[in-house]
Parts: C-alpha cells; structure tokens; sequence
DNA sequence: CTGAAAGCGCTTACAG
DNA sequence: CTGAAAGCGCTTACAG
C-alpha cells in the first residue's frame, strides 16, 4: 500500500533548496513566490517526476478539483452524448469526472450527491430532467445548499426547482417546432406518446406542442409510459389499440420515438405513408433508422460543456442560466397526412 | 471552503465513548472490536450523520476505494454500454467510478492511466482494444506494474499485450461466426470494412474472418478506415470506387456497419438484395436501422461488469482471464447474393 | 517574497 | 479487544 519511492512536495522543496510553503505555492499557481523562484521550483518537480497527493491537497485545503457528474443512465445515448461533452471540457480544465447513476430517482439522486459531497468533489452536475413537483427536489435543494455553502460548485442540465447554475434546453420551443411542423403538414388527429408527465422534460416538451395544438384545432391523445424505447412501444399499442385514428405520432423524446417506429412496423404500418412520426433529441442513431426520423436536435454535448463552464466559474450572486437553441431537422418520417 | 459543522470520527468516537482507533476499526469493519461495540459505534456514527473523509482516508491509508475507468470515447454506443455495466457493479460494490477518455492514443492512454493513479484509485479498467504492436504498450505496461506494486488493481477490456487480468471478448470466434453465416448463404466475394489494423480488436475480427474465407475460397477485399460511421462510409466508397464487385460486406464494428448502411442507400444500392451487410458488436440501436443488422453480439455491458468484478478481488499469481461469448444475431442486411 | 508551524481527518503499527 | 500516538502529504494563516 505505500509508496516508498514517491517523490513529495518536500522532496521537492529540498532539491529547489526552498521551503515546504514555497514550493506549495509554486506549485500551486499561488500568490506571493517570485517568478524566477516559482519557475525554478516547478522544473525541479518536472525532473523528479513530482505528482501531487490530491488526497492530501483535499485534506489540507477543502475541496478537490474533480467534477461528479449524475446522470440517470450512461447507456442511454442522450446522457452518453452529455457526458462526452463534459468529459472533453473537464480535460481541457485539467479537471477529472465521476460519474454516478440516478436511476431517475430523486432518491436515488441524493443518494449519489451525497456520496459525491462526501468524497469532496469540487462540483457537481446533475444531468436529467427535474421534477414538476418542488417537493421531490427539496431534500436535493438542501444538500446542494449545504454543499455550495462549503464552496462546492453546482449546474444542473434541465430545468428543476434548485437554485442553481442552470444550462437550459429549448424544451418548450422545440415542441413548438416539432407541433408546427406537423400542423403545417396538414395533421389534425395527432398522438402524442410521453415519457412520465412528473418529468419537466416531458412536461416542457408536451406543453410546446400543445401550445400549438391548441390554437390549431388540433385533436391530441395523450399516453404517458416510460421514457425509453419500450415505453415507445408500449404507448404505441396503447394508443392504437385504445382505436385513436392517428396520422402522426409524437414522442417525447428518440428513445421512445425508435420504440414507436418499431411498433408501427409490427402492426404493418408504413412511415410516414400511414402515419407520421417525430421525436426530441437527435441522438446520433436516429439518422440511420427507416425511415431516418424527424426530429427537434438539442445539443447534448454542447449542454454538457456548458455545465463544465458554469461550474468553472465562481459563483454569481443570481444562478445563471443558459438557455440552448435546438433545430428542427425535417428527415423521412414525416410527410402529408394521407387522404 | 472549511466545514466547520461536519461530524468526524473522532466526534463519533466522543458520543459513542470509545477512543478514534476502536471508532475506526469499527467503521472500516476491521478486525479487532467486539461485534456490540462495533454495532454501538455504528449506530452513533448513523445517528450523526458521519461521513467519512476518503481524502483523509486515502491519505492514512495508501489508495482508496474508487475505479479509474479509461475508454475511448463514451459518446460511442459500445464504450457507453460497457460503462453502464462498470457502473451498475461498481455501486453494488460501494465503489465510484471516474471516467477519463484516452481518444484511441497510447500516449493519451498512459496520460490517463498516470493521472488516475496520481488520484490514489484503488483500481484501473482499461476498456478499448489493445494494439498489435507490443511496443506501443510497454510504456503504459510500465506504469501500471509499478501501480500494481503499490496495490493498485488493474484489469483491461479487449486482447493486451498486458500482464494483468483481462476480459476477454470472442472477436476471433465471432469473425468466424460471421463469414460462416456469409459462405453459408453462398458469399464468395466479399468485402471487409475494416477500422486500424494495428487494433488488436479489428486484428482478431479479421483473422476469424479470413480463416473461413480463406477456406471457403472467398475473394476477400479488405479496406482500412477510421473505426466509426464516418470510417465506414469511406470505406464503402472507397472499396466501390476501386469497383471491386462484392456481394457482401462486413463492417467490423457496428458504426462502421451503420456508415455502410448509409453509403449504400446513398449509392441506390439495396441491402440485402444487391449486397448483405453485417457487423460486430449489437449497440443498441441496429436493431432499429433498415434494413435491421445483422451482427455478432458482443455482451458489453456483461463485460463491464466482469472488469468490476476481477478488480474486486485481490490479485491472483497468475493474471486471470475471463473469456465472454459472443452470439451471431441474423436479422434483415443479410441474405443469399443475387443471382 | 519567504519560512516555521499548525492542522486537515483518518489508519495503523505499537503497547497494553 | 482497546487505546495513545505517530504519520500520511499537503495548504494556509501567522510571522518576518
């Protein structure tokens, strides 16, 4: 378990012939060592092959420089494209990232942000929806405060009910993109297939459409399963089956819309023939489906290098937010209604 | 930055009126303290809410419970579903997992690697082929001896020329199952869409290919590109330009197989009526693409999972390897050639 | 600008 | 089985 041979900061110190609290400071980029001093000490640790104990630099000052990332699933492409975001922007800052499943649990969510305030990460970013209900996010709402109170850095991707740093997805507007486009197209019977109405995403998402909806005589059904490509198409069978006649289908986000896209197959209908089908997101497989799906693109990985910057900023007096542009990317599976 | 309000060990120690060794035998379920008084301990500590410092406890102790996990890039379906399988077995394990990319690069590898164990983890898994020319990987093999010497675990993903333990995907066998599947359905002229040759990963695909082929009296044409979508796109033009006549391709990784799908459909060449198409791996979505592809599985997140579990356990005398299956998945990009 | 010293919160020999 | 004490490698007031 020890490490006999490696070189400390006092080693260091000997050889540059200064100091432990100069050569700290040297090292650490701080305040009060002259230049020549700081640069003579830091090619010394260069040659002795000197690597800090970030142990002992988070006993000794608090904080470590390291981000925990929460994401509900790394599996799931929209997180996975998140994730290589932050993880390049995380490089570039020298900083390294943990990452830590949610399971879409507010439970399970403070299970993780715990866990990460225990090992003293700097900051962490809490990737995936918030809930509509403020009550599910108020024991998070705590700790977080709790943390940041202690320095900890804190951005959340989404909106959410936390007084935080926020990098915000176009939500609202891309529903109303993905709804014009469809009314435009001349539908008027529409089935929405959503993701848990508890989840802003959807909540966000649905409202845009129904915005549009709404306004345009639109008749919309409804069905609410799970957020994944099952749940596509379970709500798919759902609706069809409930006799809903449908010309396009919506789904709240690719995942489901790849689910749905199956289950009209297997019911032999064609896209976007029989039935239209649109989708949130513009994870990178979408493009290669049949027919390749419309979509409203949100930047994932942009999202999640913009949660690196904000956390790598110190705090501003008001939570700032970033609010993301999406981009309506019209592809096969949406076309005229048929007659 | 200070937290003057965190409860310690030695508070817990206080409360529970026991001295801060026997608090901490009991926290670390160290040998040593009668059952009760450890559960007494315990239960105080509960009751406190104590959390304990790991930077302090990597600092006491040598390295601390925590997985390095080095990928490729994690926006990549394969390296995202291995990383789930790291994850879900690491938080059985109470364990945290920190991700770095290494971007394909052995010198960007042996970055990583050294950071990770400038952060004290108690374990390394290296994910992503290994590479065909030793050499390439001594320098990492170097680094990582002298970790293990100091306790760190380590297990790679994927063939190295690595003395540590392994687990070890089918790529030979499932190369076999491959090309068996295309001499079977009457293939004799065919094309390989292959990543870097130096990947051991493309390496071995390739030799299980070729040893039927070879055998079966297959014109085999083989072209190299990046090991991606975008690789498998060139490589299909590329193979189409120089107007090798094939029947069927195989892509040696599904993103390329994905490309070539693309490629083809671009070209108006039908799959699997002009040409069968066939990949390795199964990432989630190819059972979505059209035509669906037909692909060796290869258990991603299983072998996560298996990586979490060798470095769980305390180093053997020889370096184990944990072979994992592969499955040949025929669905609709694969069928007789056309007369 | 530079140094001596205290302290961060644990674990682990070393003694009983 | 339990305790007193040293030590892990840094950072940061506190002095000069």
């Amino acid at each position: 378990m020890k490490q006999p041979d490696a070189t400390r900061l006092v080693d260091v110190a000997a050889a540059a012939g200064v100091s432990l609290a100069t050569a700290s400071r040297a090292m650490t980029g701080g305040t009060g060592v002259s230049d020549e001093l700081a640069e003579h000490v830091r090619a010394i640790a260069e040659r002795l092959g000197y690597v800090p104990n970030l142990h002992a630099r988070g006993l000794a000052g608090g904080l470590v420089s390291s981000i925990g990332l929460v994401v509900h699933e790394i599996g799931d492409p929209y997180f996975a494209e998140i994730a290589s975001g932050v993880l390049h922007r995380a490089s570039l800052a020298g900083q390294s990232v943990q990452i830590t499943h949610a399971d879409r649990d507010p439970r399970s969510e403070l299970t993780q942000v715990n866990a990460l305030m225990m090992q003293r990460v700097g900051s962490i970013i809490i990737a995936g929806s918030g809930y509509t209900d403020p009550a599910l996010e108020a024991p998070l709402g705590d700790a977080l405060a709790q943390y940041r109170t202690r320095g900890g850095r804190v951005a959340v991707i989404g909106r959410h009910h936390l007084d935080v740093d926020a990098v915000l997805p176009d939500n609202h507007a891309a529903g109303v993109s993905v709804a014009t486009h469809l009314t435009g197209l001349g539908h008027r019977r529409i089935g929405v297939i959503a993701g848990p109405l508890g989840l802003n995403t959807v909540s966000d998402r649905l409202d845009g459409l129904r915005s549009v909806f709404d306004s345009t005589g639109v008749h919309v059904t409804v069905v609410s399963h799970s957020f994944t490509r099952e749940g596509g198409i379970d709500g798919t069978n759902a609706l069809l089956d409930r006799g809903s006649p449908v010309t396009a289908m919506v789904a709240l986000n690719d995942a489901m819309a790849l689910g749905v896209l199956r289950a009209l197959r297997q019911r032999g209908m064609r896209v976007p023939e029989d039935v239209s089908v649109a989708g949130f997101d513009d994870i990178a497989v979408v493009s290669d489906v049949a027919p390749a799906l419309t979509t409203a693109r949100i930047p994932m990985a942009e999202m999640g290098a913009q949660a690196v910057a904000l956390i790598l900023r110190a705090e501003a007096d008001e939570p700032r937010r970033i609010s993301m542009g999406h981009e309506l990317i019209v592809r096969a599976s949406t076309a005229a209604p048929p007659d």
